[in-house]
DNA sequence: ATCACACGGATTGTCAACAATCCTTCAGTA
DNA sequence: TACTGAAGGATTGTTGACAATCCGTGTGAT
């Protein structure tokens, strides 16, 4: 009755994949310009697909089109990203403090296995920002879309997370304090799984808080230029 | 030297903004299903344009599209209008510290022009919702691109307010208490002037809550069924 | 030597026809 | 009568060619 159909995948949904992990991953360098043809020929894509895809980016804020100019991916400052982890801080405190009222007990049973995973990766993957970046993704993305508030979901998904993830790879680095991070994990899952809304946002806005201060403090060292 | 070009407007620019006043103005029925065709004769477009600006349209969460199905004008219950303005007030209230701290003199003197003819449409226009909203609506709309926030910026101007307005339409009110509503714009804008972040971030975040108070209670009442 | 202007090549925007997919209708059967 | 199944029509997805616009180069003048 209720199928849930896999939700055929088209050529745009082909060619938007591909443009955004190459974006996230860095082999489209910011600021270049490149052409529709040759972003046709790297990726076997004809331009009509190939335009939908780019308009979809652009309005997710991963590039910038100017008409009969070209493309160019977005090219970010310091600035900006600390203005994220600002955004961050807000929004996906509101998404902690609704998951804590709105998830279902399977859902945090989830989330409890996922940190569980995450810690393994962390003491095998020693050091390996990448994984450890993932599975930072994957627990915010669960508590985001438990909020059950369908436009907060879609901000963070559609918007926030794409770029915070372009940073990450480009700047070849987790938080940098994964430990600590996982802690901290496990704290924001223990007060969603009391139900306690309150302490949830509260956890979550200083981890986020944590997490932008470190950044900040590594611009400040010259670890990361941007 | 520094044009500023008049930035080219083309078909697609044309097919999306008239697909995004059709449904902000309620011509587009939500949950309606419409062909692709169709919407090209009602608009005089044609399907290249028209399906990009379908895409932008769907990223912006204003309509929502199946492959090979069609598309469909979202519909929205009430719980999803209080969720937006749980976000709009925080977003918002960053928007207005940020600008207190970021906007120029001139930006504030604009502001609070704004203002001023915001209050005589008040006057005049008495109980042409229509104008009124408008009004705030610009008053809102300056505050995010003053708090000089790429993403934060983009985010109400992208998301947040086109929903807003949509419902504002469809509900044929304006938060329907104008003059204290103007009161307080007037009290953000002192704060900002004085550039106390945090005042105008506090005024920014009680007065978007009082708006969502009101709305509640019209739900209760039964003065807007969605 | 520097600046302004025009021209050509290249690139993007637009269009109309073709192919693939889905939804509805209409039988047929339990 | 209600339900399953298939076929047809309609709609969307895709493609390639055409038209409009911009950028870089080269020439000329100041």
């Amino acid at each position: 009755m209720l199928e849930l159909v896999p939700q055929a995948y088209t050529r745009v949904d082909e060619a938007f994949d591909c443009l955004q992990t190459a974006i996230v991953k860095g082999d489209l360098i910011p600021g270049e310009k490149i052409g529709e043809v040759e972003l046709c020929s790297r990726f076997h894509l004809t331009r009509g697909p190939l335009r939908e895809a780019l308009g979809r980016l652009e309005s997710r804020g991963l590039l910038i089109r100017r008409p009969h100019a070209g493309v160019k991916v977005v090219s970010v400052s310091a600035d900006e990203l600390i203005e994220l982890y600002r955004i961050r801080e807000l929004m996906e405190g509101l998404a902690a403090r609704q998951a804590a009222e709105r998830m279902t007990d399977a859902e945090i049973a989830a989330l409890r296995a996922t940190l569980d995973t995450h810690e393994t990766m962390i003491e095998q993957a020693q050091g390996q920002a990448y994984y450890q970046a993932e599975g930072d993704y994957d627990f915010h993305h669960r508590i985001a879309t438990g909020s059950r508030n369908t436009k907060l979901t879609q901000m963070l998904l559609g918007d926030l997370y794409y770029m915070v993830r372009m940073y990450r790879y480009r700047l070849s680095t987790s938080s940098g304090r994964p430990h600590m991070a996982l802690g901290e994990h496990r704290n924001i899952v223990d007060a969603i799984a009391s139900r306690d809304g309150e302490l949830a946002e509260f956890l979550m806005k200083r981890h986020i808080h944590a997490a932008r201060k470190n950044i900040e403090q590594k611009i400040r060292d010259g670890e990361l230029t941007i």
